[in-house]
RNA sequence: UAAGCCGCC
């Protein structure tokens, strides 16, 4: 079963998902009865691809097969929900696996809160991030970075830094800010035309050990160029090769 | 064996 599932899951998330169902088809034609798992990798790649109507068909099946969903089948079916702007049945989904048992988990509640600050609706980011702590359930590196880009978005930059500051003040090391947080965070300040802030930001990391990708070289570069400045950012993009990383 | 984070276009 293990092997299956990880065949379904394989196809169908490299856009094969055809034959991940006939997969799921030949299971049941073996004798082997699809499980969990293999039900909810498939409706989370079905989704991705933004096959609906297909997935589903997938829940229903697993529904007539007595399969019950569990946290990581409703936080794909959130995060669907999320994707299609369906933010009333985001809530009552929410609300309806709490009362039925199901503990959320960080991740569901990080693919709530990026899905809002994404979206813009960063109050109600902030209100399921008080939802989150008030259920005892602790932010990681992803949840931050959730905010803070919810904050640069709006520009409002300040609050951005002060989620920033506050991931880094954090003793636990797996929460520290990592490359995605300054690369947020970098990106946030060259909308906001402070370019001048981004580069302390970039050699900061750089001081802390972080190698840049090609996302942060391709931030900088796309900042000066906003702000006319292109000798900044062909220099920025001559850095980049120098540092042996190539442009894409 | 399945769920959450970044750029340009």
């Amino acid at each position: 079963i293990v092997t299956y599932n990880s065949l379904v899951h394989g196809l169908c998330c490299g856009g094969h998902w055809r034959e991940g169902i006939s997969l799921l088809y030949k299971m049941i034609w073996k004798g082997i009865k699809p499980d969990l798992v293999t039900y909810s990798s498939l409706l989370h790649c079905l989704c991705h691809l933004d096959h609906w109507s297909e997935a589903y068909l997938v829940l229903e099946k697993m529904m007539n097969e007595g399969i019950r969903p569990n946290i990581v089948t409703c936080t794909s079916l959130i995060q669907a929900l999320c994707t299609l702007g369906h933010w009333e049945e985001v809530r009552s989904l929410f609300n309806i696996m709490i009362e039925v048992g199901i503990v959320p988990t960080v991740r569901t509640f990080t693919t709530v809160i990026d899905a809002f600050c994404k979206e813009g609706m960063v109050s109600e980011a902030e209100d399921m991030f008080d939802k989150m702590k008030k259920a005892n359930v602790e932010p990681d590196v992803f949840t931050y970075n959730a905010m803070m880009e919810g904050y640069c978005l709006q520009k409002r930059m300040d609050e951005a830094r002060e989620v920033f500051d506050s991931m880094a003040e954090r003793d636990c090391s797996a929460n520290k800010p990592n490359i995605v947080s300054y690369s947020i965070l970098i990106h946030g300040y060259c909308r906001a035309k402070r370019v001048d802030k981004a580069l302390d930001l970039f050699h900061e990391m750089q001081d802390k050990g972080m190698i840049p990708e090609v996302i942060v070289y391709t931030t900088l570069i796309d900042g000066f160029c906003h702000i006319d400045n292109v000798e900044r950012a062909l220099a920025i993009f001559n850095k980049m090769q120098a540092d042996g990383v190539n442009p894409d």
